[in-house]
DNA sequence: CGAGTTTCCGTCAATCTGACGGATAGTGGG
DNA sequence: CCCACTATCCGTCAGATTGACGGAAACTCG
């Protein structure tokens, strides 16, 4: 521990966004491909560096996802993930990044931010074989298994869905998430009946053939009780 | 956006530290007296800025808790919590702090760092009600909610026991951790039933009066399946 | 040898879970 | 209008899990 000579490090601190949601059956994420070195049209998360020094950190990402997608931070579900800061991440300088998550629903995807590299939804199965810049495969991982067990004791599930949405719906995120098939009637019967999950508004879908479901809409609680457990088969797959 | 000007900012990264153990049936927290300003002779988390600009995160985590413990990571649990970036924290320039918890059991605290700023053990509820410097209340609040939910679906409890420890020590330390009392012959039908929690070492403890205890020692698992749920009391009492 | 203490095994009712039969309420075709 | 067809939702039922507790086992101490 010598102290004289001794300067604080200087450091670039990113804010990356892993954006998930469910699109064409599939679970998805927001991707851009680099338009700069290093890296140079790669896939990449969409991020930047904090826009001044007194930028907050969960404002830069905020910031970000308002760029990236045209979505505000009100009705979509926006936490931090992790920081990375392996040091040999860019060649430039030092980096580290700190990653956060954002589930949002299908619908709204205007993603008109006025950037030049446009991003675009890819299944994560898709992205996860390709190569990606930096560690973000790994922070894909990452996000996905964060999602995955937030799905089993938080409400996660209903960040994924539209304002309204129905049981089956809410069924299919689960099970794309967790790759996991569901019993249908055993599913509804756990998400009505645990408290604050999900709210009736009355309403009935008109759609296709059979019986109309009704729809429902987000509940007050946050945490769910009792838990949607996955499978023991599920949950291990991850760490294997 | 204008590109003209602009240059990525420089930022100070610091690592903190929230170590937790179980003494003298309390959730006690590792904490220092600030030796310097801002918020000299205030109890602060231990931690400091990165050595140097090459220096990894998750390394300097670990240096620091040799340098405040003595202890090395092997035998320990130390996992990022999370990165507190608001812009005004300190005054002297921008600083974020990635922050980790860590999980040690009682016994080895030579804790001889060669620091001048002793750490000591402060017991959180404590710690919570003191003035505590910079956002480091927030910190500890978010580590023991980390801790305690963490308690319920993966194998972190035997993180605060020695190698050896009998099952009523493990209830104590989720007793204690949960603030909940639990009831002992189920507790221990549980966690003997668990897959990979819990290996007997075939020794008995040969203390006090009464019946000898069996020992164990950690099993594989890192994830508890089942799971061993807290009331929904304890569970919401955070959220207040 | 008995009282005290702590660990651990067993029981039993209430609850929860998974699997499935079948009623309900729409659509579209003849 | 009636009959498939489809999808939602309600009910049942056996097996597993949970919470609550009685009581035996295994030690120490006096």
């Amino acid at each position: 521990m010598t102290e004289e000579e001794w300067t604080i490090p200087d450091v670039a601190v990113a804010v990356d966004l892993a954006v998930l949601t469910v699109r064409a059956e599939q679970l998805q994420i927001l991707l851009v491909e680099r338009g700069i070195e290093p890296f140079r049209g790669a896939l990449a998360l969409p991020g930047g560096f904090l826009a001044s020094a007194r930028e907050d950190i969960d404002g830069a990402a905020v910031r970000e996802l308002a760029e990236e997608t045209g979505l505000a931070a009100e009705d979509l579900h926006l936490e931090q993930l992790r920081t990375y800061g392996t040091p040999d991440r860019d060649p430039r300088r030092r980096v580290i990044t700190v990653c956060y998550l954002a589930v949002v629903p299908n619908l709204p995807v205007p993603r008109a931010g006025g950037d030049a590299d446009v991003a675009r939804w890819v299944p994560v199965a898709e992205a996860l074989d390709g190569p990606l810049a930096f560690d973000h495969s790994r922070i894909i991982s990452d996000a996905v298994e964060r999602a995955r067990g937030k799905l089993e004791y938080t409400t996660l599930a209903t960040a994924f869905c539209p304002a309204e949405f129905t049981v089956t719906e809410l069924r299919r995120v689960y099970e794309i998430v967790w790759g996991e098939q569901l019993e249908p009637r055993n599913f509804h019967r756990k998400v009505t009946g645990a408290d604050g999950f999900l709210v009736p508004t009355g309403e009935k879908t008109l759609r296709q053939g059979g019986r109309p479901a009704e729809l429902y809409r987000r509940g007050p609680a946050s945490l769910l009780h009792p838990a949607l457990l996955r499978s023991r088969a599920s949950s291990l797959e991850v760490t294997a």
